[in-house]
DNA sequence: ATGAAAGCGCTAACAC
DNA sequence: GTGTTAGCGCTTTCAT
């Protein structure tokens, strides 16, 4: 199983090894002749080029690559592997963009109890990679950035001199509040929102907030609740929302989908109607969102064109390495289904 | 922004490049003291190990790869991208599995009118890899296969020293069809084929006649139409099939989910209703066909677990090259809706 | 436990 | 158009 290399397809081609490299990456140097004499024995003997000593000689593999976080299946499921996560989006959008630059992708997902670093895993192999926030740590990335292009993927711009892609969070849910002041005409609203130290989480709120002022609704200057952004914590929210004293919210917004799905079972179960007597919101756009009932209205975040413009941007640096880092922000959109009064 | 490399670490830790290497590779051949002081210089200076370098030296990569064709995303929208293509579950499944044996993934597409080789671009840059039936030419699958692991996902098995797997199309048409004809009593159906040339619509066609034979029911040797796996052929196919003179069939089975998706338009144009009138099948499962109206009845491919079985195969091939070719047929499951006549 | 030296298979000048 | 010759940055014996 031994792989033949450039010396064995050179000496049965009766021609020198760099001839047999010409071949293979710039066919039209070579004599017509010659390029298929060789191409003949490449072929006889199944010889492929290296990657690695091509990526050695080069300084370059041709490959861009992606991290990111050690996903938990488990809660994607519903009752069976059918929901398009969030990186299967981001990684089709990079894979679609890589392709047409000519590059392959290589994805990278941490290990749960990991101890190594994944950083350095995919950093020696690739070009440039991509990086969905909180990944890795901080530390690690500015060592390895100042090696090689890291596009950081959402959350806050973290390290100024990165190239960096983000969603508008603070924008979509403040249409989206707006949304649900102005054309549904509720007022009593509660926020719940993620971790403090979770940025989206955050800048969402910070909509819910501008919203509020640009309504001259009261501005609260904390979420009414917190959550950590799974299904069961948004039932816990939830519940923790209705055994306030007073009356109950109008709408629940909640800071992403997830919790979103868990208040509705809490809803239900409760006999109250939504979005009748209470609208709940979420917010990412996430599938399960349009299959539950009723279906919720969200925002609906561009996952696969942040792959792209993830691409894009490596591929810019990779052309230019002087450019000054970029940081984009992608416009989001409102998706109004039945959670919110829109019709179906 | 040139990369430090084992000989900077190596002087400013006051050691050599060979201690450097154990460093990361076996730390603990490494004396305490000495490993942290090149931990440190590695940390300044930012080292990270070039994966080029070590795969050349060490003739491995700690990568597998997976090559899938040129999708169509435009296919697959709805009205956006919230559909998992049945890539992506390929993808998530050999990412999970590869990450649990320490390995990486790279993925590639085929360029569309790409004429540089897939195979080549991603031989050579890991340590084996799958390829979705049909992606790439057998020929170049046999010769590169000499030198390297791989294992063939889907389809028939094209080349007997090739490991292999499979899903059971013809079974799941099978199991399918009986269900029509024995619990909702059906016995007027037609069969919407693929192309010849698509064994896996060959398949579930064999199947059906399996089935058709079982119930006693006359034995068709052609699909009743044929079409190329996409909504608009399955419009097109059941047009042509509503056109035939003689009484509408009772049920019309589609090779693959799109097409019944496309089916469902046309009958309801026509004011057929779906089941009452006509009973409509697909295969694949996409998470489209519950979103349909009707939901449609198809047969789910596990396609998760087509990618975790691959790495499986391959991490298996890659520790005893000796083993003899393996061809896995992976179970699929009939999944009832209302199309069909099921209650939802 | 550590060092010295020989490649790994290719690309990139540069000569011819 | 083709050949020569250095490396690219690491791993791997083999010494010490």
């Amino acid at each position: 199983m031994s792989a033949p290399t450039v010396y064995d397809v050179a000496e049965q081609a009766d021609v020198s090894i760099a001839t047999v490299s010409r071949v293979f990456r710039k066919p039209d140097a070579v004599r017509e002749a010659t390029r298929e004499r060789v191409m003949a024995v490449a072929r006889k003997l199944g010889y492929v080029p290296s990657g690695s000593a091509r990526g050695l000689a080069s300084r370059s593999t041709g490959v861009l690559g992606l991290c990111f976080p050690d996903y938990d299946d488990s809660t994607a499921g519903v009752d069976d592997g059918e929901i398009t996560l969030y990186s299967d989006e981001i990684i089709r959008g990079m894979e679609r963009a890589a392709r047409r630059h000519g590059y392959a992708l290589l994805i990278a997902a941490s290990l749960a109890g990991g101890t190594e670093s994944l950083v350095a895993k995919v950093a020696g192999r690739v070009d440039g990679f991509a990086v969905l926030a909180r990944t890795v740590p901080t530390e690690e990335l500015e060592i390895v950035s100042r090696r090689l292009p890291v596009v950081m993927l959402a959350g806050p711009r973290e390290m100024d001199h990165l190239d960096h892609i983000e969603v508008a969070n603070t924008d979509g849910q403040r249409q989206l509040t707006r949304h649900l002041i102005e054309d549904h005409g509720r007022t009593r609203l509660a926020f719940v929102g993620g971790a403090e130290d979770s940025p989206d989480a955050q800048a969402r709120f910070h909509g819910f907030q501008l919203a509020c002022q640009d309504a001259g609704l009261p501005v609260p200057d904390a979420p009414d609740a917190r959550g950590d952004l799974t299904q069961a914590d948004g039932r816990a929210a939830t519940e923790a929302l209705l055994a306030r004293p007073g009356p109950a919210p109008e709408a629940i917004l909640f800071a992403n989908d997830q919790m979103a799905v868990g208040a509705l079972r809490v809803l239900e179960h409760r006999g109250l109607r939504v979005p009748d007597d209470i609208a709940v919101t979420g917010f990412d756009g996430i599938p399960l969102t349009r299959l539950t009932r009723p279906p919720v209205t969200t925002v609906r975040q561009p996952a696969g064109r942040l792959g792209e413009n993830a691409v894009d941007l490596l591929v810019q640096r990779l052309a230019d390495p002087t450019r000054a880092p970029e940081s984009v922000m992608l416009p989001v959109t409102v998706v109004r289904r039945e959670s919110c009064g829109c019709g179906d």
